[in-house]
DNA sequence: ATTTAATCTTGACAGTGATAAGATTGCGTG
DNA sequence: CACGCAATCTTATCACTGTCAAGATTAAAT
């Protein structure tokens, strides 16, 4: 469409969005900084100005997508409050996510798992467990919290990526079958 | 060592342990069916005899894991028999698998996550969870085990992907924690 | 012993990530 | 406004990859 001039313009942010879309069509495996590049009508060696190597260039996308996914489970916590069924929607929230976007979960999780220490959807379940009246004491210890914490995760995250597998969920009642298997968990 | 005559004679199953080797010591990423053949003292196209390409040959060394991984489950719910502790030591085995081979769990699940409906170690699990008393009535539906045994399932193989990370579970006390953890957890 | 099929080598091809050297140009400073 | 710096892009190239076709070698079956 638009002719282009020698400088590209926006190359940085037209080459995540293609890489983007390219992982969600035809997953990691495939894409090549070549083909992106083609694909933004620049020459092969044009991304290797804005990202060191392919590796740098897929973390970006990386965090671009984690930065979605944590931002919709922020307003999910913004929407339940300290409600009862804080940690059943966040369950919910993040199962549904990459039931919509399989091939995102293969590529957030494939290319070594992030460290759940600092990674910001993990603390967003971590201080909802804090808030939330477990029925256990006032008085509990860190490592009992950062057990139910984990298990709580464990749980759902697991389950996000049975979510990922073609039909593994009956896509028709996606939404109850999701609140049946997380509600026949119960954290201490 | 031994000087090779023009045929191999062993060429398949060496490939398939070099593979193992490399994988767990750096990973699939950086594999190539060349650095292999090369280890094994054969040209490049030799490996083409024995495997239809790459990802072929990468399915049968999962497989190989897997079978591995199977036989451990298997012997775990062999020690414990129908006993009260069944579930928790098939967890405990589940997670310290990965937590020894944490390449292992890249390799099996980055490349498409199986699909668990004919997947051994989720059919061990399953039928583990029938076994099982777990306190609801006899006349339990379909749904019901379906949607614990998931639930199970998932807090497992979630806290495997947290056991992958360095750092993440401390290495002093591993089994404690994956038993308090793991204990935190109720299914209903 | 002769054929047949399995296995391996050689030599190629296209595609990949990456880098160095140089072309182009936007932008801030004088 | 002119100049020059630094960012950005191109061209050319490298080493490496998966894979295939054609032919060499040999084990196994007949």
């Amino acid at each position: 469409m638009t002719e282009r001039t020698y400088h590209h313009g926006n190359l940085r942010q037209e080459l995540m969005e293609k890489g983007l879309q390219y992982v969600e069509r035809y997953g990691v495996e495939s894409l090549s900084m070549r083909k992106l590049a083609e694909s933004s009508g620049v020459s092969s060696a044009a991304p290797y100005a804005h990202f060191k190597n392919k590796e740098d260039f897929l973390k970006a996308v990386q965090e671009y997508i984690t930065e979605q996914f944590s931002e919709i489970l922020k307003k999910t916590a913004e929407r339940c409050g300290n409600g009862p069924r804080l940690l059943l929607e966040l369950g919910k929230s993040y199962v549904l996510f990459f039931s919509e976007n399989p091939t995102y979960y293969r590529f957030l999780f494939t290319r070594g798992t992030p460290d759940i220490r600092d990674y910001e959807p993990f603390m967003i379940f971590s201080s909802a467990v804090c808030t939330q009246p477990t029925g256990g004491a006032a008085g509990e210890d860190a490592e009992e919290s950062r057990a139910k914490t984990l298990a709580l995760w464990s749980v759902v995250h697991g389950l996000a990526q049975i979510a990922t597998i073609p039909g593994a969920l009956d896509p028709e009642h996606l939404e109850e079958e999701i609140e049946r298997i997380l509600n026949a968990v119960t954290i201490k």
